[in-house]
DNA sequence: ACAGTTTCCCGTAAATGC
DNA sequence: TGCATTTACGGGAAACTG
């Protein structure tokens, strides 16, 4: 009779954590002639104690509440429950439940909520329960409970098979795909075309030893890790979920990523293109990484690929991903400006001073193997201030006060043939 | 009879936050003959009533514990209090107690310890307090807190005086300074030296209207604005201590970083220097910044200075300030390499799909001003790809081997004006 | 309206449990 | 011992409250 939802992770309901609140809205579905009296409603976590766990959690806060009208719409009464939080009760008594799964996120619990109706005279015991439900107690838990509710709901109209995980079903992948996609609609705004979620499917039944027939397993797609990497396919998923909600949500919006396209194919769709032609693709080696791969022709003119080292978060955080695009170069070390800090005050090569502190990020000089350990381009940040100097049209001194004298100064003194320190060559022909 | 102490913020003691725990150890400074009874200790906070606040605070955790005798050393009792937790108790009756002074953080409360002794027939009630601590419920509040028990240590010998803040007394300079120098050698592992606290000193003193008498007011220190800034002196130091330790520690314990240095001092120092000589200092105008400026000549002879705009926890956090030093540029537009990224797949303009997500963020062409607001020269992270090309000594092809076959690539197509000749294994001339 | 203060809670690190 | 899980708490931001 009722209809019970629960978000406390925006986008992730079903999913608790443990003194973390939460809400409920709970809405009664027939109508009563009559209310002159209160109906309370009581909500308890794990009523019957029938759970697959000696994990054992109360809720704390007001847990009974009266219902009311709905203002909106047909007057129909709810209540809504705020600012509950579950606890966990430290269970002395080390009696262990049913065995069942190991994992928590792979326990499933259940809000039970409870009334009494008088009406006409008869007293109705009322009860409904919630869809089963996760408890974690950390966020770093979230991916992989949120992987059950997926699982669950896409596998069983089940409504409390809390020992659901004992022996998790199988999936149809073709289910799984449509669920995906919706995951990335819901939470970054924008699903999964049938190029991308072939290559997800691909990722999903490569080493499927036997059963060809479209059907995924629970393991397969939460509990193993993938083909030589040390992460779940989830978990690698969920990754790029969070990378793209915190640091290019509207690029993927905008649908200019691509994002899942293997290597190979990658290569047949650059190989045609105009050098210069780059995508933008989400790495499978690094969680939550994003690289881009461009073509060009070596002078030979054979077609060459490079992908640069995935930007993580932590990169992204420093430098947004489109000023990345915009301002990327590959440059050789003979043509870089000089620096122009030589001394520390009064008189310490800059080296002596703080060599020992440079940390071994392989800036200026590329690695040992030049490219990185997955076929990277390494890449770093590098300081840089940069002068506009337009030499298309001779300029009088007065015409180049828009820029400072002072850093005009620098530039003549680091960058002008006549340089008096030791520079490291001549600047390269611009253009 | 007992001395107390207790830390909670490691080397922040005397501060203690609601629902963060803390610890506090009592030792008895009376040596007992008898031991056969158990001396338990009850702790409180603000047992009597008479503090300057209508805040109430109660301990929780086992705020009862009995005295052991100490494993190291000389068999003295003692009883370390772990886990405690103060809490806020709401009081609703809202008599406003004693006025006082209006920041919480100048608000002074007393931990209390009482214990009964029975020695010879005779009862003995035994009560000490702390020095009077603050309380604080985030840890943005730590900063003032802080200064509140520093002043009120500096300032007075009184082991108890919780009205201290109704009309905070001057410091003497002098002392205040030593404080300071005490503060960074605690906090970050060195101290400040003469050169270092002058700087402190005058700007602890501009506009000092009055009593030019080497006090200091407590306002000055830690409750007015410095003069054009929004931030209190207090403040501006102790994002300095923050930025030194997370950021730049072993620069600063090397003595590398000079740091308080006014703009004024900064020029006479450099301008005999050698062209190329910087010193490291911290921003008076930006909350946790180091700038380093740096001293050549212009091609008239004429001395110039230059400074980079400061670098604060979050840039540092992508770049650590050592690799900065090592890696800064400067750089004319002419001269930068061509980007390598030109067409999004399959042929879009870079521009046209990305362009309108650019950050407003001033790479690659300098500000409308060339010098930012307060006169720094403008500098940014731009994420590169770079290539050691040794000319010296030409290399067959198969020298080349250590550097890609694709990368060698991209340096022939963007780079090269007819020839490279490129190894990685050549090391680079050192020093 | 607003500023001081507290609460909320993510996410990393450390502690704990098994 | 190692991994699974919980706890601790800094820090940014929202909520609260006079």
């Amino acid at each position: 009779e009722r209809q019970p939802c629960m978000p406390t992770h925006p986008q992730r309901p079903l999913v608790l954590k443990t003194l973390i609140q939460f809400t409920v809205k709970l809405r009664l579905l027939i109508k009563l002639p009559e209310l002159n009296y209160q109906i309370k409603v009581k909500a308890t976590i794990d009523k019957n104690v029938s759970t697959v766990s000696n994990r054992r959690f109360i809720l704390c806060g007001t847990h009974v509440k009266a219902m009311n009208m709905e203002e909106s719409s047909n007057g129909s009464l709810s209540v809504e429950f705020r600012h509950l939080q579950p606890k966990e009760m430290k269970s002395s008594a080390g009696g262990k439940g049913n065995e069942g799964p190991h994992m928590v996120t792979e326990e499933l619990h259940s809000i039970s909520f409870e009334t009494q109706i008088c009406l006409y005279g008869l007293t109705i015991d009322l009860e409904t329960n919630s869809l089963p439900v996760v408890m974690i107690s950390n966020v770093s838990q979230l991916p992989n409970a949120w992987a059950s509710i997926i699982w669950y709901n896409l596998s069983t109209n089940d409504s409390q098979n809390l020992v659901f995980f004992n022996n998790p079903p199988t999936a149809a992948l073709n289910q799984l795909l449509e669920v995906l996609s919706w995951q990335f609609s819901s939470y970054v705004g924008r699903g999964l075309n049938s190029d991308q979620l072939n290559m997800l499917a691909e990722k999903l039944t490569v080493q499927q030893t036997s059963c060809n027939d479209g059907q995924l397993s629970w393991a397969k797609f939460c509990k193993e890790h993938l083909p030589g990497k040390a992460f779940t396919f989830w978990v690698w998923l969920e990754a790029i979920l969070d990378l793209i909600k915190k640091h290019i949500l509207p690029l993927w919006i905008d649908g200019y990523i691509m994002g899942f396209v293997s290597k190979e194919k990658e290569r047949v769709l650059l190989k045609d293109k105009m050098p210069g032609t780059f995508l933008l693709r989400f790495s499978e080696s690094n969680l939550g990484g994003i690289t881009f791969t461009w073509v060009d022709q070596s002078e030979n003119g054979e077609v060459r690929f490079h992908s640069i080292e995935p930007y993580n978060k932590g990169r992204l955080a420093a430098l947004p991903f489109a000023d990345i695009l915009r301002d990327y170069k590959v440059i050789m070390a003979e043509n870089v400006p000089e620096n122009p800090l030589k001394y520390l005050y009064p008189d310490i090569p800059k080296d002596k001073a703080f060599g020992k502190h440079y940390s071994s990020q392989p800036n200026e000089v590329s690695r040992p193997t030049e490219r990185g350990d997955k076929g990277y381009v390494p890449s770093v940040f590098i300081p840089i201030s940069t002068i506009r100097s337009d030499s298309t049209e001779p300029r009088s001194p007065s015409d180049l006060l828009p820029m400072s004298p002072s850093v005009y100064a620098v530039l003549r003194e680091h960058l002008s043939p006549t340089v008096i320190e030791t520079a490291m060559s001549s600047p390269c022909s611009a253009d």
